[in-house]
DNA sequence: AATTTTAATGCAAATTTTTTGCATTAAAAG
DNA sequence: CTTTTAATGCAAAAAATTTGCATTAAAATT
């Protein structure tokens, strides 16, 4: 759960309106401490106010159009989501465990990635260097 | 094009029977210098002998298991395969272009990552260390 | 305040990618 | 030559996401 976050405000800082839904949306996104799917996150706004699957996935693309939320790529199916990173928040990258699907954030200084050089030499543009680790989290590991 | 690997004893190596399908998904990925997704990879063994699309899935979930191919996420939806590290082809990340779908090797010395500390402290089982950068290819940017 | 325009949402259906179940063929073992 | 196992094919299902079009809600304009 973040205290930091005014969820409004970040909504209408990027000249979106601030619906219902996207707030919504953006609460269960950023309360949560770790990255959700589309489907998790419809069936928490589900339970406390009537929203449609389809919203949800519209609702997410514009949050990641937008940069306030983050799409991630899992050893599985579906994508997750997750807050972008913000002055509240410091780019870190995730563990996806293969048994149970979950996704967890990895402490930043665990882990560090140079991209320097490379973003000198691309030849290309670069928007974000995604790093994720695959393996079996410590509950299904028993 | 890969001089260096002998994709029947790379499949044979593992207990695998070298089937003329097994071969000929194997040798798609391998002599291709980028990772191609499981309808890529039909398609082109399509093109020389007739396979069917869910063998193609399944010869590479085989080849997945048993750590002769990577399975490569994506920005996208679909994943895609490239030959695993071994002797003659050292780990490194890839470049996924969002306009396009293509995706590229990177070269092993232009982005380092440091997973030693995290190896050390997490508490659960780490299996690969996967990084991605997305944007736009050279081509696209045009 | 009524009307027009734009933005947000809903619903049904389609698409894309991958998986499953079961039948068939081919290869290996006995 | 028969039995067993491995590999493949085909049809259908499943999962995640996207699209098209209708409807409602909000904002802007008259």
């Amino acid at each position: 759960m973040c205290h930091h976050c005014d969820y409004k405000s970040l909504l209408e800082q990027s000249g979106l309106g601030a619906s219902e839904n996207r707030l919504s949306v953006l609460e269960v996104i950023g309360n949560n401490s770790y990255p959700l799917s589309a489907g998790d996150i419809f069936k928490t706004v589900e339970r406390h106010s009537a929203i449609n699957r389809v919203t949800v996935y519209r609702i997410l693309d514009v949050l990641v159009d937008h940069g306030i939320v983050d799409r991630i790529s899992t050893g599985g199916r579906a994508f997750y989501y997750g807050l972008a990173p913000n002055s509240h928040h410091q780019p870190h990258s995730h563990f996806y465990c293969k048994h149970c699907g979950q996704m967890d954030c990895l402490n930043p200084e665990s882990l560090s990635v140079d991209a320097n050089l490379l973003k000198k030499t691309f030849p290309g543009r670069i928007d974000k260097v995604e790093v994720r680790v695959d393996g079996i989290c410590k509950n299904c590991i028993k």
